[in-house]
DNA sequence: CGTCGCGTTGACAAGGTTCAAATTTGGTGG
DNA sequence: CCACCAAATTTGAACCTTGTCAACGCGACG
């Protein structure tokens, strides 16, 4: 395990944000499947990701899982409230992330007032995410689902209409609370109906046809 | 619209906590089914309920509804950070409530230092419920919703094992992601298995009489 | 070149929804 | 206080969306 300690302006994003100068980090790279943190460890550090992406996700007993987002370049995790996390990181593929310990960073937090107020806007920003995605959960179809996760992944990509996915099928199954067959067939649908479409030989990049049948579909 | 102009210390609650001294604030009264504000709208009022019982919720176009949240005696509600409600409020039965100005429960908060930690805190704490909704949501069959609901109204009741609903079967469905009927099924097989018992004549009123068979059915 | 992970597709099963009807409960007005 | 009506709840039956199981194809990698 191979930690470079660096002291420098965190990149743009919401670390930068939080802290607004420089922050003591090392980086370190999660290969594919690792897992950065579990439910119930202590949440001693926060992480920026530099590139790559992570999932966050609670497990039932039996081993059902329930993915609460998707975490991309720019954005921070693992930051709680209480001293152990709610739930478990692991990388989608292979991550580089930045990583600070978490009192170094509230220390900076409290030093000024807009990062305790940046602090709380980052809680609340999840919030909402939650809440939306509670909606989707909860009364959303399966066809409804997909269209949603496609809108919020293309947001979030830096080409609009073009994006290549990191994660598996499975993935946006455990994300949209279906099986990944019933994600495949959605898909299938979508590009029968000409509102996507496969780029190259990976099922994981696409390309977006039709933004606004796929809005309109989101309900 | 009669509101009665107080100025007392805040009742035992999440209220209190926050503002930690006397908080100048209107009393009024929700008659069941009335909304107390809507998604969209401005957030200038806190709440604190007195008595009742509040739904938060929001829908999709067609009429879809999902339910977020039920509020009790002593839960705060209203409280954003942005300047709008992102989602709507309703009395679920008769509801007693006090209002305070945003803007005032912030300034008393600013002026605290455990004020800000608190504000965090109850952000915190309904993310927290958010992410095992999702769970809830996602991943749960309907059986097990029903029991975990079940659960955290116990909790949530004065007298363990025994609690008289405010709301409706549709209300709960809407909050589990379920149909009314399916709700209603779900509890006519928990009283079949001897799991819960309705007291008096009303369908309201539940007794728990398995509370480790209702848990380990939350899987 | 075989194996493994991932994705797609088909056939079938099942959990949950929809539609409908009967019953109970609660509220309202006389 | 009672009668009556509307709302809420339960239950049944048919249906449908989604899940389950299985087969197959494809590309990556040893």
């Amino acid at each position: 395990m191979l930690i470079r300690t660096t002291s420098r302006p965190a990149v743009d994003g919401q670390l930068a944000v939080l802290a607004g100068e420089p922050v003591s980090c090392s980086e370190f790279t999660y290969r594919r499947g690792t897992e950065v943190f579990g439910e119930g460890e202590a949440a001693d550090y926060v992480y920026l990701i530099v590139s790559g992406a992570i999932r966050t996700y609670k497990l039932l007993t039996d081993g059902r899982r329930q993915i609460n987002s998707f975490h991309l370049p720019g954005d921070m995790f693992g930051l709680e409230n209480g001293a152990v996390h709610r739930f478990t990181a692991e990388a989608v593929i292979e991550t580089q992330v930045r990583i600070t310990s978490r009192r170094g960073l509230l220390e900076k937090i409290e030093n000024q007032e807009e990062g305790r107020a940046s602090l709380l806007t980052l809680v609340t920003r999840n919030l909402q995410h939650a809440e939306n995605h509670m909606l989707l959960l909860g009364r959303k179809t399966a066809l409804e689902k997909v269209a949603a996760f496609l809108l919020e992944m293309d947001e979030r990509q830096s080409h609009p209409n073009k994006m290549s996915l990191p994660m598996s099928r499975r993935d946006i199954a455990d994300y949209l609370g279906l099986t990944l067959e019933t994600v495949s067939r959605a898909l299938s649908t979508l590009r029968n109906d000409k509102m996507l479409r496969f780029d190259g030989q990976t099922q994981r990049q696409l390309v977006l046809l039709d933004r606004k049948g796929l809005a309109q579909l989101d309900a």
